[in-house]
DNA sequence: ATCGTTCTTGATAGATCGCTCTAGCGATAG
DNA sequence: CTATCGCTAGAGCGATCTATCAAGAACGAT
């Protein structure tokens, strides 16, 4: 598995976070053990001890952060490379669901899972998962400002887009079908287009 | 342990659908144990697997399918109760909004989490929280059709409603703010109201 | 009263969980 | 060389998990 060629392996320490992500992402929290983890890491046991003495609950805080700031850059990107911001929603829609269906369904919001498991059974992940959130409100909240939409309506526009894409992620997983991103997306791109002013009606 | 009282008490197997409905929706399907379920239902251990033989996968499609049921038809009541779909829509956020506050932001979806977990790794469960999201497309669809709205534009603003309510679900219980169900709600009810004409402009 | 069925009961098996612990490797400093 | 330090390495602990099992209580039918 490993081979171990010397030539830019990422570090332990960065292993055992993307196999976390991606494991936790997939199976929840609770529903990875960390021996899965360093398995797919290809890592040793104690090292997850060495670099998290906090255990599993520091190493989730660490991976919710981290795949949290991955993810809001993932939507600045697209918001930055489309010509108008209802491009840019649409876009970010289109290329979720792209991943989506390329994942065989797996891959959506990285903390979601997470952040619902823990919810109310463990706070200081759950607070891990807010700091996230109100992350990318603020993230979008300031792309749609700058795109000339008021500060209230910018921050209830992001909050609306992100409940859509979270909740059509949680539909469209059960229901492997990308409808559900596809009708949230297009209703976002209404909402943004008609607080623009009327620039691109969209066809919703 | 049992005893007691003679009058009314709802049977052994009622009692654990009802208190793993309960833990599943705060704690996930793997965060919960059986042992856990049986002591919150006051149920003797083996009766689990008399009355679910396929052990904790079975219990979780009972309890699934049980609770799904049960929050359909909470939408249905208060779309029907409702003078029209854009306060009835309305009315159904809010309501949700005031259940997360009552329970400490615990009792949102019943079954979110258990779908967000069982995505990709349980496809028995996957099933069963497929075909719940299913009939409330149905359920929904056939609401706003009756309304007035066309087959295809009541599907799409049925998804859009899930979508908005689940996602929004989520970044309230990780916030512990209801302005997620505000904002959501508010959309869709502006949608719901467009699609119907405007008879209803809301203040959205 | 005797049987058969349904349901209750909890001890226990076997696996896995998060976590601790000690030992050792390899590179650098004195 | 020896000493130190960051990291690797995995055996093993107690707890907990799902699941099985055998025995007994409750109850209707005959």
């Amino acid at each position: 598995m490993n081979a171990g060629p010397a030539t830019g392996r990422p570090s332990t320490k960065e292993r055992i976070v993307t196999a976390g992500a991606e494991l936790f992402r997939r199976q929840g929290y609770t529903g990875t053990g960390l021996k899965q983890i360093v398995a797919a890491a290809d890592a040793p046991f104690g090292s997850v001890y060495h670099f998290f003495p906090g255990g599993k609950e520091q190493l989730g805080a660490e991976v919710v952060r981290t795949s949290g700031a991955a993810y809001g850059r993932l939507f600045t990107a697209a918001m930055e490379a489309a010509p108008d911001p209802v491009t840019g929603v649409r876009d970010f829609f289109a290329g979720a669901a792209r991943t989506l269906v390329e994942t065989g369904y797996a891959d959506a919001c990285p903390i979601a899972t997470l952040a619902l498991e823990v919810a109310s059974t463990n706070e200081p992940l759950r607070q891990a998962t807010a700091e996230v959130f109100t992350g990318w409100i603020t993230l979008g909240t300031a792309a749609f400002a700058a795109a000339g939409i008021g500060a209230r309506p910018a921050r209830e526009l992001t909050i609306v887009l992100l409940a859509a894409l979270e909740g059509a992620f949680v539909l469209a997983r059960a229901l492997r079908s990308t409808e559900p991103l596809e009708a949230a997306g297009e209703s976002v791109a209404a909402r943004a287009s008609a607080l623009l002013g009327s620039p691109d009606a969209g066809r919703g």
